[in-house]
Order: C-alpha cells, then structure tokens, then sequence
DNA sequence: GACTTCGGCTT
DNA sequence: AAGCCGAAGTC
C-alpha cells in the first residue's frame, strides 16, 4: 500500500471470518473516491457485489444489501419484489411466489438484516400473546397443493419413486395426495426449525418407540448401502 | 508475481 | 453519479 489511507473493520453485521475493507484514493483524477471491499474467510478480496453473488452462489439474496456500505438498506427490503416491466421472467410463480421458494434461503446469511424488536408493555396482552415462540409466516391455507404435479427426477430424466407415509399420519385437507402430504412435510422440514407436529388437537401424530427402532433400522442399512457404493467406486 | 490503486467504460 | 473491473503501477 501506498498514499492511500485505509481501515479494515469488523463491522457487525458481518459473519465471522468477513472483513470489510475501504480505501480512499489520495491521488489522480478520482482523489478521494473510496474503494470497498470484503475478504472472504477463504482469503478471496471481493470488489464488487456481483462478484459477491458470485462467490456466495446464487442461493443468497443480495437485493438488499448494499455492497458500499456494508448494511442493509431496509428501504428496499420492503419493495425487493417487482421486477422492471418488460423482460420475460422465468422463474415467475416460483421466486416470486414465497411459497414456492422451499428449498432456498433468502436471506443473505452473511450479513444479518436488523430486526426492529417491538416490546409491548407488560400490562398488554393482548398482542404479546402471540410473540410466543418463533414466528412463521402466514401462508395460504393448502399452499403445498400447488406443488401438485411436481416431481423430482435424475439427469436422464427418470423420476424418482414416491415415498410412502406411515398409516398414522394423515391429510387432511380436500384432495390431499399423499405426494402432496410428503412436499408438505418437506416444506416444513425445511421452513421451521421447530419440531413438525401437525394437527394438533385430534389426530395428533404418535411416535412410538417400536417406529423409533425401526427408523433406526432402515437408517442404518441405508448407510451400509451408501458406503458400499461409495467403496465400489474407489476400486 | 502478487497486490494495490486508478481510469474509464457501463449502467 | 455510482458501480464494476481491466490494467497500470508499486513493491
């Protein structure tokens, strides 16, 4: 480094491993512009954000974070929907459509987007009854029948068998397949860190030892199996 | 050759 | 005006 001046912070807000970096230009026709960047935990020095989409894979969304200031601009976390009119969007009713995006998180894990945490006074139960225990958003009743039809498939295209869901489980629900009850479960698996209970009041899922054991059964021969085809192609 | 910093094309 | 990135410049 030269005549130039430069700080390297650990601003919150960042992920452990992450420095930001700015260094103002002192000298030639842009003096006094900043340069920022981000040092990956890999050691890679990020000068732009699409270069930090691309680092990060496409499976983080950047909408919101400015890449100058390091923060998350909360005027647009709002208005990141809506695309300009115009251009075709492909993944239209999927990406646009929360419900659909399972698989995807869609938060920018390395930057943590400020809460506004709202405390009710004491004496108000009236809202705070609610703010028990981590919040889900609201879907539309039955939102996983849109996935009606969707299957997954290999490379060649083959789809892949069905799973079958234990008899004590049950839809319920108009037309609830059991392909549907599976995405469903799998949507939840995926969405909540919390424990999938369903229904609770009258048909409430029982889990006995005798499914834990069996459970245990099937996982261990599915490991065996896996490590037999792993060891297969070593040879 | 690696790394820093600036210019200038593009949005 | 800002962002991005090639490349000049420095070590």
């Amino acid at each position: 480094m030269y005549g130039v001046e430069k700080r390297r912070s650990d601003v919150q807000g960042l992920p452990p491993g992450w420095k930001r970096e700015e260094s103002i230009r002192k000298s030639g026709l842009s003096a006094g512009k900043t340069d920022v960047y981000y040092l990956s935990p890999s050691g890679d020095k990020i000068r732009s954000k699409p270069q930090l989409v691309r680092s990060l894979g496409e499976n983080f969304d950047l909408s919101c974070f400015d890449f100058r200031t390091g923060k998350i601009l909360q005027s647009a976390i709002r208005k990141s929907k809506r695309h300009t009119a115009g251009s075709y969007d492909y993944a239209r009713g999927i990406r646009h459509d929360a419900n659909l995006v399972l698989p995807i998180r869609q938060t920018a894990s390395i930057f943590k987007q400020p809460v506004t945490v709202v405390r009710n006074r004491p004496e108000s139960r009236t809202k705070s009854d609610l703010k028990h225990g981590p919040q889900e958003q609201p879907k539309q009743l039955f939102w996983e029948k849109r996935l009606h039809g969707l299957q997954a498939c290999d490379i060649t295209e083959e789809k892949f068998k069905s799973l079958d869901l234990p008899n004590n489980i049950q839809g319920v629900g108009p037309e609830l397949s059991t392909e549907n009850m599976l995405q469903s479960i799998a949507a939840a698996l995926h969405l909540n860190s919390q424990p999938i209970t369903g229904q609770h009041a009258s048909k409430a899922v029982v889990v006995t030892e005798n499914d834990i054991q069996k459970q245990e059964v099937k996982v261990t021969e599915a490991r065996k199996k896996l490590e037999q085809a792993i060891s297969s192609l070593i040879d």
